[in-house]
DNA sequence: CAGATTAGAACGAATAATCATTCTATTCAA
DNA sequence: TTGAATAGAATGATTATTCGTTCTAATCTG
């Protein structure tokens, strides 16, 4: 009983944490953490200041919730992936995929993620790259070798094979200098990619 | 006469810009533009508050006199490089291995060419990826498509694939996930590259 | 050549503005 | 009524920048 009126609680706390994550997320990746004031969130997410140290302890921990909660998302999704696909082909390519996606649908998300510089803000943060979404990323690879679906060669090389041009491509996309969605270069790109890297 | 005096004065302004510059390069990338205060640039480069406003009109002027020095020397040697060079493999696999070398080299000054988020703190700049030289690294697998060394194929995929797993690998290096010095990669990863993309 | 003159290099204490955070007061829901 | 949620004004520390001064060495002058 108490937990069914707990779960229906509205949480009256409504969305103003959302609005506030929302409102940051966009504020850090167009202007930079550092360039974003709480007054300027404040004004922009028409939550009081009072509210957002109500709901985060300072300002990293906004910045610190976005990052825990995005890498959460890709991280479910990776696993996913690996879980309903059987070769590292197939694999590798529906996480380039799925990283194109995101960065059509939520690109201020696919920013914060990639390029944002978390340590200069997030002390303790170790770099993404060796996060575990990355890491599953490159396991991927190290998989493929052994299978020989792909060359026998260093894992870093490989890794960077694979990875590079999709990345590469995102941040460009991200950059404005690519003009076409991503999901536009998918196939040309993979083709390249596996030619790289096939046994 | 008056020229030839003004000529020869030794410019008494000693070393004093050029120490503000590379202790500013070390603690922009070690802390960030935005943790970097001029007192601590002070006291590291032993260089008075005084003195730094005397050579530069602003902290955002230093980043920008950093900046532009790193640009043009990369930029010349780009145009050396494709000038040195007549087949496009042989460009941008010289380009490559120039990266790798800077990367080893001068850590600071790659990772504040390739990673410091400029516009943050340049609010004029355009992104790095459209500056000159990485037009120029562009312009070459262009090239190479038109010559018919590269396989006919869209020229953002043809330049992500170039140099994506590369610029992959510098981040990597950079962010302490890869041991060994990048040149041990470069024929392996040349090589994955290269097949990617050959005609 | 000795002494005066000057330009600009170097200094660091004082300033002024910004901004994260705290505090106090008010509202709301149960 | 009580405790959580919301609000926004007040605070205190930080920090980029300015300013007045001192120092140095090159140039001029007589």
């Amino acid at each position: 009983m108490a937990q069914a009126t707990a779960k229906e609680r509205p949480l009256r706390g409504g969305g103003l944490r959302e609005q506030v994550l929302a409102t940051a997320l966009r504020l850090f990746t167009q202007k930079g953490y550092f360039n974003t004031s709480i007054p300027d969130i404040v004004q922009e997410s028409g939550v009081s200041t009072g509210s957002i140290y109500h709901y985060f302890k300072d300002k990293e921990g906004i910045a610190k919730a976005l990052f825990e909660s995005l890498k959460k998302r890709i991280e479910d999704t990776f696993a996913e992936i690996e879980a309903t696909h059987k070769t590292t082909e197939e694999q590798c390519r529906a996480v380039i995929a799925h990283l194109f996606q995101i960065t059509e649908d939520e690109p201020f998300a696919m920013e914060f993620m990639l390029y944002a510089k978390h340590k200069e803000f997030i002390p303790e943060l170790a770099p993404v790259c060796s996060s575990k979404p990355f890491r599953l990323m490159r396991q991927m690879v190290a998989n493929g070798m052994i299978r020989g679906e792909v060359r026998p060669m260093d894992a870093n090389v490989a890794a960077a094979s694979v990875y590079g041009p999709a990345v590469r491509l995102i941040q460009h996309r991200l950059d404005g200098i690519i003009e076409q969605p991503l999901m536009h270069y998918l196939d040309d790109v993979w083709d390249c990619t596996w030619r790289s890297v096939k046994a």
